[in-house]
RNA sequence: GCACCCGUAGCUCAGCUGGAUAGAGCAUCAGACUACGAAUCUGAGGGUCGGGCGUUCGAAUCGCUCCGGGUGCACCA
């Protein structure tokens, strides 16, 4: 794949080609054997700047199979890679790393590229258009989204941002949970509030929900049906109540999302697979494959719960696709257990013809993991994964204080308190700087902070600066356009600082691919960071060195440094974008 | 008892499908503003990568096994 003709300029996979190129070569001369597999070739940046400026492992990887030494390797491939016009040295160094120095005319060709691409610089093409579910979220709608929930919200929508990206065809996708006792219970607790605004006392007995937010729906209630629903027996209007108070938690939890930036394709409902067939489809489907059956499990090892006793169950032998127990589908009442709709659901994804399928799930339900993999391993025949990323829980502080979350005490942290304190952009950068499986500190106060020990901040400064340097060119009458940025020839950029900086945006394109083939947008807060920091660090270099400061007398010159300046506010506004945060112009 | 996640500098954490001398921030110490925005930067000290065994040219990374912390374990979602 010829990489510029795209405009995706990814210098390291370039390099990588050339050198695929020449070890292909080798094997047609006789120089190695043929038909090596040479997916383990890898270039990279090397760790230590001082070993050039990629680094290839080629000889090593195929010393083993071509039965050679790893130095005879290097030694050939070298005198091969020297006659490329990009590579200016070549060393063969350690064990037999091949260390690769470019021309500095390299490095400035993708800030070129950058200028060109825009906010699409980076775009890849790993995904190959392959259709991916995301399902994220699916709290239940019983009330609003609280704290809790804003992770696993902001990972989801971040994730189908970057695998977007990365050239996937994304779908993010709420699951509902209507079909279950807890809308019951949202129900009877809504009917106490439409009594209370009938002036009546509500009785909020032990088990209801006894949120505030319920009272606007017992006066919906009013406003849809007057008294006529009141001294009813449950029988008569337990139903519609449901309903009724399901959507209007659906819409608060819509408006929530909202709030917090976060975007759904489709909202599937968990009461819509019941009296259609869908459940005893899916079960059925197990059946013909042997995979249900009737059975008593064994009981669990050390502490038995204290009812504990045999029972014959429907079962589902997900221990066939590598679960620990099999799990029962159907409660010894006859009706489906909570897995059984699950089931369904997950095979409705598969028959929408998703290539793979992502749940978001919190850390607590690590436990569902495998049996939520054996279905879907079951019901589309080995053909989709399921990736389950499990987000680890968030500890609240204030000021170094550890923030106790209380529903009692009212001091229950709700997504929209969060979300109205600090900022929907803040939320997310913040929420994005742990990976999704380590527990992730939220300090109220420290997030508002603007100082460097605050990320979002940190980065946002960065291109405040750059917005501010180009402000000052374009009134000294330099032309910042892109377009006329891109145009420029910058090969006048050659000072280690500047081509430190300018390789750090060529890191980009790779960057993007490595996050999301590991489903792991928290690379992307990182790369930020860091990009952010080489940013500040040329700033500050200036001031002992003036002809590193962007602008200058002359305005050609000066037309080349803002090229690079602008070219890091792209990656910084595209790398914000995946993350769904909004650049800032200048801080305030 | 079993399963999954985690264990990296005093603290909070990165570490790119196994790569070279394990990196940031905070904290500590020493420096840099007649400023393209010092809300920043430069440097120093600080490590048996929880312990052990194994796989191999090479392990923080893979496997086994202990230790320590978290989560979850039929008929709730």
């Amino acid at each position: 794949m010829d990489s510029q003709r795209t405009g995706q300029m990814n210098l390291f996979s370039d390099i990588r080609a050339a050198v695929i190129t020449e070890l292909d070569a080798m094997m047609a001369a006789g120089d190695l054997p043929a038909g090596l597999n040479l997916a383990a070739v890898a270039v990279e940046p090397p760790r230590d700047a001082s070993h050039g400026d990629m680094a290839t492992n080629a000889a090593m990887v195929l010393a083993k199979p071509a039965g050679m030494a790893p130095r005879a390797i290097a030694d050939l491939l070298a005198a091969r890679l020297s006659n490329d016009p990009r590579i200016t040295d070549v060393q063969v160094a350690g064990p037999g790393f091949l260390n690769l120095s470019l021309a500095p005319v390299e490095w400035t060709r993708v800030l070129t590229a950058a200028l060109q691409a825009g906010n699409n610089f980076g775009r890849a093409n790993i995904g190959a258009g392959l259709k991916v579910n995301i399902e994220f979220v699916s709290a239940n709608p019983t009330g609003p989204m609280h704290v809790g929930h804003v992770r696993g919200a902001v990972f989801g929508d971040a994730l189908a941002r970057l695998l977007d990206f990365a050239g996937y065809n994304v779908t993010r996708e709420y699951y509902i949970n209507d079909g279950g006792a807890q809308v019951d219970v949202l129900a009877r607790s809504a009917y106490e509030r439409y009594r209370e605004a009938l002036g009546q006392t509500p009785e909020i007995r032990e088990g209801l929900y006894p949120g505030d937010y319920l009272i606007p729906v017992g006066q919906a209630m009013q406003d849809k049906w007057g008294d006529t629903l009141l001294g009813q027996p449950e029988s008569v209007w337990l139903a519609d109540v449901r309903d009724f108070a399901t959507e209007m938690m659906m819409q608060m939890i819509r408006d929530d999302l909202a709030l917090l930036n976060v975007q759904m394709d489709v909202y599937s409902s968990e009461k819509a697979l019941y009296g259609t067939g869908q459940i005893e489809a899916a079960i059925g489907k197990l059946k013909d494959m042997g995979l249900i059956y009737e059975g008593t499990l064994e009981p669990p090892k050390g502490k038995l719960p204290d009812d504990w006793e045999a029972r014959e169950q429907t079962l589902f032998r997900s221990t066939a696709h590598g679960d620990d127990v099999d799990r029962p589908v159907m409660k010894s009442d006859g009706a489906w257990t909570y897995f059984a709709p699950d089931i369904a659901y997950h095979y409705n994804k598969v028959q929408r013809g998703f290539d793979q399928l992502i749940d978001i799930f919190g850390a607590d339900h690590g436990g569902y993991v495998k049996r939520m993999k054996a279905a879907v391993s079951a019901l589309s025949g080995g053909r989709v994964p399921l990736d389950i990323k499990l987000i680890q829980l968030v500890k609240l502080w204030k000021g170094g204080e550890p923030f106790k979350m209380s529903k009692r005490a009212g001091t229950f942290v709700t997504l929209r308190d969060v979300v109205e304190q600090v900022g929907a952009d803040v939320t997310r950068f913040v929420m994005l700087t742990r990976k999704n499986d380590a527990p992730l500190d939220f300090d109220f106060a420290k997030v508002m902070e603007q100082s460097k020990d605050n990320p979002v901040f940190y980065v946002q400064y960065a291109n405040a600066r750059i917005n501010s340097v180009m402000r000052k060119a374009t009134a000294l009458g330099v032309d910042t356009s892109d377009a006329a940025l891109g145009a420029r020839d910058l090969s006048i950029l050659n000072h280690p600082a500047e081509l430190h900086l300018a390789q750090k945006i060529a890191e980009w394109p790779r960057l993007v691919e490595i996050a999301a083939r590991g489903n792991e947008p928290h690379r992307v807060a990182f790369y930020l960071y860091e990009l952010a920091s080489d940013l500040h660090s040329l700033w500050n270099r200036a001031k002992d060195a003036p002809e590193l400061r962007f602008v200058q007398d002359d305005l050609a010159t000066t037309q080349a440094k803002i090229a690079l300046a602008r070219s890091t506010g792209v990656v910084i506004s595209a790398g914000l974008a995946i993350l769904g945060v909004t650049p800032v112009e200048e801080m305030r």
